[in-house]
RNA sequence: GGCCCCGUCGCCAAGUGGUAAGGCAGAGGUCUGCAAAACCUCCAUCACCCGUUCGAAUCGGGUCGGGGCCUCCA
């Protein structure tokens, strides 16, 4: 099956394929940087980079262009408010951005321009507006004229009419419809400012994604994408700006990813339940952050809450113990190949994790269905535990190459998805190791306490031995003994 | 008021015409001194009603319930 994605504009899954043949151009829509990013962000973000990615996977040249908005009113007014340079508030969030989305294993886009550095496009961006008849000054300030744009409210499919009705103009603008907005606004005493045909001034609110989507893409891309709050106005209005400017299609596919509900309610600064990247990753791995956003169809609500975090935990620590256990039996089974191969009735048994590559392509190739594509893993991780669990065929070289080809795949999809790269024994040590301050205990104590119950157990005080153990596991740590000695873990 | 989305097992979540994936939790079993992990087995007819169809969770209409956008927002 060819790869098909949901295109908001037709509102329907189609075929997808490329303005050049091999390439994809994927913008998508960046922050503005007046503050920390939060889980929303994380979202968008993690998304279209596994988008990004699978394009990659799929053998495409994608060039990828996110932007950072850098000059804004909510820049300029959190900077006021902090007695802040500005600029300096931007740099400063950007950086912090960039380490975000680092956290959370995003690879860089191909490009990350800035509005800042893009003032010229956009001011010949907006002349060519005003030289069509589609754009206006009026005292400093450049307005769209919407009602010259036939297409306008088209991915939204709004009416023009019935939101005038809502429609406000704001202080100080000098509109000719309620429904223009503004491309560039005047700059007000002691404001950043460049110079325009128009007097200094800065850009409007989305007239950057224009003019960089075009500087970087061309004039029609593949993928434009954002959050669904962008839809209006956001897209609506850069359709408005780069069609209404070249008279060309903007973009052939518009990918818009749901929001994030905390606790049931969406977040929001007023309802106070808004979390920071950066807040979530104090207490969770960015792993663990990652895998949660990707067990949910990039579309759909997804509710945020400690319960789901702690499950989409548990989940990936599954993977992560196969993937441990393979290397071990990968290892030990290195030197002692002996018998033929793998039987007729064991091929079966073997199938999920055969059929890895297939089912995910398949899975994501119907509009990146990650949460699909998890659980079609989550079956391949039950065959191969299951295959090592009966033991069949344990040692022969047809069952050892398969254990390896499972790894590999695993890690290969795992790429795609930015899972599964660390070294399992190192994660589900940082696993085990993380909180154990809060529960009034460290790695010596819990070591101690193993080294006392091994004695009592060679006692055979067993009731010792299992006072220490539920001692242990009041404070949420679980022994396992096995033939090789006792190891722990973390509930 | 206008536009739009959703309602699948205790929780999370795929599935959008062919007879309900998966994860978490739970029950029983194998293993174990006892446990844990892993494995095996079990655990839903898809909010409700009426239609269309040989056949519907999937299509149409209605009811109830939840949510979003229309203002900066991923």
């Amino acid at each position: 099956m060819a790869l098909r994605v949901y295109n908001t504009m037709s509102a329907r899954k189609e075929e997808f394929t490329p303005v050049e043949e091999g390439k994809v151009r994927l913008y998508v829509c960046g922050i503005t940087a007046y503050d920390y990013c939060h889980i929303g962000h994380a979202r968008a973000n993690v998304v279209f980079d596994v988008i990004s990615r699978y394009f990659k996977w799929l053998g495409y040249d994608v060039n990828y262009v996110r932007n950072f908005t850098d000059i804004d009113d909510k820049i300029i007014n959190r900077a006021n408010e902090l007695g802040m340079d500005s600029r300096e508030l931007a740099e400063k969030f950007m950086t912090a951005f960039d380490e975000d989305m680092r956290a959370l294993n995003c690879d860089s886009p191909t490009n990350q321009p800035k509005a800042t550095e893009n003032i010229d496009q956009i001011i010949d961006l907006i002349e060519g507006l005003i030289a069509k008849g589609l754009a206006y000054e009026s005292e400093g300030d450049v307005y769209y004229a919407v009602r010259g744009f036939p297409g306008y409210l088209k991915l939204s499919k709004r009416n023009m009419d019935e939101m005038i009705a809502g429609a406000r103009i704001a202080p100080g603008e000098q509109k000719k419809d309620p429904m223009d907005f503004a491309l560039w606004k005047a700059a007000k005493p002691g404001e950043p400012q460049w110079n325009s045909p128009w007097g200094a001034g800065r850009p409007g609110w989305h007239i950057e994604c224009s003019a960089m989507s075009m500087r970087y893409l061309g004039e029609s891309i593949d993928i434009h994408g954002g959050g669904k709050d962008l839809i209006f106005p956001h897209h609506e209005n850069e359709i408005a700006q780069s069609e209404g400017a070249t008279g060309k299609p903007f973009a052939r596919y518009w990918m818009h990813n749901g929001f994030v509900n905390v606790d049931q309610e969406k977040m929001s600064k007023s309802l106070g339940n808004f979390f920071t990247v950066r807040e979530i990753l104090e207490k969770y791995d960015p792993e663990v952050l990652r895998f949660f956003i990707l067990s949910v169809h990039y579309r759909s609500p997804i509710d945020f809450s400690e319960k789901n975090l702690e499950d989409a935990r548990h989940g990936l620590i599954r993977f992560y113990e196969a993937l441990k256990l393979v290397e071990e039996l990968a290892a030990v089974s290195e030197s002692e190949s002996s018998a033929d191969s793998i039987s007729d009735e064991d091929e079966k048994a073997w199938e999920p994790a055969a059929n890895m590559l297939d089912n995910f392509r398949e899975a994501m190739n119907d509009d990146i269905n990650t949460a699909l594509a998890l659980g079609n893993l989550f079956e391949a991780v039950r065959a191969v535990n299951r295959v090592v669990a009966e033991k069949k065929g344990e040692g022969n070289p047809e069952w050892l190459k398969r254990l390896k080809e499972f790894h590999s795949r695993m890690l290969d999809v795992g790429r795609v998805l930015g899972l599964f790269q660390s070294s399992p024994e190192a994660w589900l040590n940082s696993m085990k190791t993380s909180g154990l301050e809060e529960a009034g205990l460290s790695v010596e104590r819990i070591e101690a306490l193993i080294e006392e119950r091994k004695a009592a157990r060679k006692d055979k005080d067993f009731a010792r031995a299992d006072a220490i153990r539920d001692e242990l596991a009041e404070k949420g740590i679980v022994l396992l003994d096995s033939p090789q000695g006792t190891t722990w873990k973390k509930k």
